[in-house]
DNA sequence: TATTGTTATACTCTATAACTATA
DNA sequence: TATAGTTATAGAGTATAACAATA
């Protein structure tokens, strides 16, 4: 019996997949997707200048970014502006209603959170929390700031 | 600034595959894909009598095991023979090639996760990876077990 | 008729490559 | 000429549906 423990790997991967799916009832009240929820998140400590940067930042190729800026901008939860300093560019910025709804929603997400994970003693889940940001910081690197 | 910290869901998506990537050049030393070695631990504790069971535990589902089934097969990695109880089914067992190829692979990921974790003080390692499998348990249910 | 394994088809998602506008 | 954004096309990955063998 070589494993006391599973990889790291796969449990961090069935991990991501069991919070995406318990992030779902929550997203669909606020009618909106995961990549919708993502990006809203990104932008909300202020505006971001190249949408390159934020494709980055999310994880999305540029590509793959647009649609969900479309749809996004559709709703009235961010808009586009060329940059005057270089028209190429566009600033994304989120609205007040696109400012709103990701607090909603992130605050209705921590309660899921807490609520999966009331088993845990306090002090325990606490330490495990911090210690989890550290883990992903050392071996994803330090995340992308806008 | 609402987020002191991250959302979990995107810490462990994000963390998943940070550490699919890493493995990555393990495999390929191995010379095997990333969803062969997960089909190979799963099947290390013992044969399993059903395919569906064995797609149920590695998170595949029938007809996308079967092609990964087919290739470590044909790599003598492991053997499918009808089950004499019923012959509908296929009993799936490592050979002793493929055996040994899941063992010496473990023991290369597991050198790769402790430098990865280099960094964490030893204490705090090991008490992170032990709430670690005690969340996964709570968030995502106990693992099948084959 | 129901179930296991398999194969074939359709669909979704992702990546690559052209196109437009600004510089 | 080079870059940001966009659109269109191609490819990989995944899911759905039909098929053969056994019960």
């Amino acid at each position: 019996m070589t494993g006391q423990r599973h990889d790291l790997g796969a449990t961090f991967v069935r991990l991501g997949r069991a919070m995406v799916a318990a992030e779902q009832p929550v997203l669909d009240e606020l009618g909106i997707e995961m990549w919708d929820y993502v990006v809203l998140v990104a932008l909300r400590d202020g505006p971001v200048h190249t949408q390159a940067r934020l494709a980055a930042a999310t994880g999305r190729d540029t590509t793959r970014l647009i649609p969900i800026l479309d749809r996004l901008e559709g709703r009235g939860l961010l808009y586009r502006t060329p940059d005057p300093a270089d028209r190429r560019n566009r600033i994304v910025e989120l609205t007040a209603e696109g400012a709103e709804l990701v607090t909603a929603g992130q605050a209705a997400i921590r309660r899921m959170e807490a609520r999966l994970l009331a088993g845990l003693p306090e002090d325990e889940r606490a330490g495990f929390i911090s210690t989890l940001e550290r883990v992903a910081d050392l071996i994803a690197g330090p995340r992308d700031r806008l």
